[in-house]
DNA sequence: TTTGCTTTTGGTATCGATAACATATCCCGA
DNA sequence: TCGGGATATGTTATCGATACCAAAAGCAAA
C-alpha cells in the first residue's frame, strides 16, 4: 500500500482522506483524548494507508516535551556504563521516554560541548557521567531548569541529584582485603592522567588506603591514557614484574586491565595468585570467568541506572514535589572476592 | 551570572536585551549568513550571560530537518555494534550530524517498535543492523523518504543500501582453515533460536560449509538463547567435552562463548589447541589478549560504521545524485588465525 | 417533544526559530 | 555630491501538531 515516498504527510493529508478536521486526526493518535473508537480505528487505518508517520518534531514544539532524557557517558564500549545505560533506558521507555545518548571519550571539553547540544534539544532530564565537569558545563546544566542526575560518583559539590558511590572508598575496601591476606607491598595499574576522573578517584583512594595502613603506595604504574584497555593492562603487569618482581598484589583500575595483567602473567608463567595477588574493578562478566577468576568491586551498573531512572520518573511526575531538594542516591558496591586473591 | 531557572528563555528574549529583531539572534547563531562580527559577537555574550539555550526542536520544525542519524543494533553491550556506532557517530559528528540509537534486544518485534519511534523523530537517515526484519518495518523503512542502510549483513532483498557481509561466507571461510589444518570433527556452539539473526546465519554457514567438505556437520551446541555470554559459552563447552570427547574443534558463534569455552577447558585441564581447537568471531579486544590468544574473524566493525556514515553524508549532499541507485558495499572481514587453532 | 447532560467534533491561536522578501545603512568611485 | 552595489537589519508567514474554547450530536429522563 502506501504511495510513492512523495513528500512526507501531515495530520492534514490523513484529515482530508478521511473526511475529519485535522483535530480528530491528533485525538485518533493519543490515547487518553476522547474520540468515538470507530472514528479512531478508521483514521488509524486510512493514516497506515497513506504511510503516515506521526512527527514528533512538531508535537515537540508545541507541548514543550520531548519525551527525551539526556544521557552523557565516557564511552559507549564500555560494559559497565552500557549497563547502566541499558537499565536506564529499559526503565524510561516503559514511560514512554526515550534516551538520546552522547559520549564524550573520556574528556571534558567534548563532554562540555555535548551537553550543549543536548539541552538544545530540550530533554525532559539529563543524566551525566561523573562528577567532575567544567565550569560552563556546570553553569548550562544548573540553569537548564530539569532535573540532573549524576552518576558514578558522589561528588563534592553536586549540581542536582546524585546516584553514586565513592570510588575512593572502594579502593579501601580492597586495600583493606589484600592486607587481611597477608599482603603489603601493594601495586596499582591505573591511567597517567586524570581524563578518566573516576580511575584518578580510584588511584587516589589506593594511596590514601595505603598511608592509612602505613604502607608505602610508590608501586603506581601509569598504563597509558584512559581508558586502560586489556593490552595495555597486560603491558603495564609486564613492566611491574620487571621492575618491581617483590611485588605480592597488584590492583587495576578495571577489570579490562586486571584481564590483561592475568594474561601476562600466565604467558610469562607467573603463577596468580601464588607469585603474585590481581584484583580488578567493574565486576564485568569476564572477572567471573577467566580463570582463574578475578577478585572485583561490583559498582551495581544496572542498579545506578535503574536508581536513576526511578528518580527522573518521580521528579517528572511527581507535579506537587517539585521543590525537592536535592536528592544523593548512595550506590552500595560490592566487594567479590575470587581466585586472583 | 544567568538567573535563575525560572521559565526558559527564547531568542526574544535575548533579541529584546540586545535592541534588535530576533531574526538578527538568528543569524548571530548560525555561522553562514550575515551579520556583522560586533553584533554577532554582542549577542552571543548576552545570550551567554542570560543563560539562553538554542532551541533545536524549533528549527528543526520549521527547517524540515533534524540532524538525526538513527541507528539500532541489538544491544547497547556489545563491543562489536558499539565499535560500529563510534565510527559512524565520529563521522557524522563531524558533519554537525548526531546519533539517535536505539537497541531491539535482538528482538523483531521490538524492533519494528523502535523504527517506528525513531521515524517519528524525522531523521535524515536510519541505519539498521543486520537484515531481516519485519514486514511493517520493511514497509516502514521503505516509505520513510529517507536514506536506508542496513549493515552487519548482505541481505537477499535489500531496502535501501547496504554495508556489510556474508556471515555465512566467514564460517566457510573458518572451516576451510580447520579443515587445513586436518581437522574433520568440527562443532559449532551457538544460540538455540533465531533471535539472532546473524548468528543464526553463521551457524547456516558452518553446516553449508561442512558439507561441502563432506563432513557431518551434527555437533551442534545450543547454548541458550541470543546473545551467548561468556559463561553460556563455558557451560556449551562443558557439554560439548562431555558428550562428544572426539571433537577436534569448534567455531563459536562469538569470541565471548569463544572465551568461555576456552576457560572451561583450561578449567577442565583440557589442553588448547592440542586437545581441541577454538576458533570465535567478532575480533573482540579478548581474542587478541588472552592466553591462548583466539582465532576468530575480524568483522571490521569500525569500517562498517565509517563506510555506512560516508555513504550517508554523500547522499545527503549529492543534492544532485538524488536518483542514485541503491549501493551496496561490501566488507572485506579478515580471518585472523591465532594460538587456539 | 423538550430539557439537560455527556460525548464527539471543529476552529483558531500558538509553540520558537527561520526562509523569503523588504528596507535601511554603508562605502566607494564617478 | 550623488548613484549603485554590497552589507546589515527588520517584517511577515510558516513548519505540523495541540491547548483551548466553542459547537454539534447523542442520549436519558421528564
Amino acid at each position: 500500500m502506501g504511495d510513492k515516498p512523495s513528500g512526507a504527510k501531515t495530520m492534514k493529508d490523513v484529515a482530508e482522506a478521511a473526511n475529519v478536521s485535522v483535530m480528530t486526526v491528533s485525538r485518533a493518535f493519543k490515547s487518553d483524548t476522547s474520540v468515538s473508537e470507530a472514528t479512531r480505528l478508521r483514521i488509524r487505518k486510512i493514516a497506515d494507508d497513506l504511510g503516515y508517520v506521526f512527527d514528533s518534531t512538531a508535537a515537540n514544539l508545541r507541548t514543550q516535551k520531548t519525551n527525551f532524557v539526556a544521557v552523557t557517558i565516557p564511552s559507549i564500549n564500555n560494559a559497565n556504563f552500557a549497563d547502566t545505560v541499558d537499565a536506564l533506558s529499559d526503565r524510561l521507555a516503559g514511560a514512554g521516554m526515550q534516551v538520546l545518548l552522547a559520549y564524550s571519550g573520556y574528556d571534558m571539553a567534548k563532554e562540555e560541548e555535548l551537553i550543549e547540544q543536548l539541552l538544545r534539544r530540550r530533554p525532559e532530564a539529563i543524566v551525566v557521567t561523573g562528577g567532575r565537569h567544567s565550569d560552563r558545563a556546570r553553569r548550562m546544566l544548573r540553569n537548564a531548569g530539569i532535573p540532573v542526575v549524576e552518576t558514578w560518583d558522589l561528588p563534592a559539590d553536586p549540581i542536582g541529584h546524585v546516584v553514586g558511590f565513592s570510588n575512593a572508598a572502594t579502593m579501601h575496601g580492597m586495600v583493606d582485603h589484600l592486607v587481611a591476606k597477608g599482603m603489603t607491598r601493594i601495586a596499582f595499574i591505573g591511567g597517567d592522567t586524570d581524563g578518566d576522573t573516576r580511575g584518578a578517584d580510584r588511584r587516589r583512594g589506593y594511596i590514601a588506603a595505603m598511608q592509612r595502613h602505613g604502607l608505602a603506595a610508590h608501586r603506581l604504574i601509569g598504563a597509558g591514557k584512559p581508558p586502560i584497555s586489556m593490552r595495555e593492562g597486560a603491558a603495564a603487569m609486564g613492566r611491574l614484574l620487571d621492575t618491581m618482581p617483590d611485588t605480592q598484589a597488584v590492583i587495576c583500575v578495571s577489570d579490562l586491565s586486571a584481564f590483561g595483567a592475568l594474561s601476562e602473567c600466565q604467558r610469562r608463567g607467573v603463577n596468580v595468585p601464588g607469585d603474585i595477588a590481581i584484583a580488578g574493578f567493574g565486576a564485568y562478566e569476564i572477572a567471573g570467568v577467566c580463570h582463574p577468576t578475578i577478585t572485583t568491586i561490583d559498582p551495581k551498573p544496572r542498579l545506578i541506572g535503574a536508581q536513576a531512572a526511578e528518580l527522573i520518573l518521580e521528579l517528572l511526575n511527581g507535579a506537587g514535589g517539585e521543590t525537592r531538594g536535592p536528592t544523593t542516591i548512595e550506590i552500595d558496591w560490592q566487594l567479590k572476592a575470587a581466585e586472583t586473591t
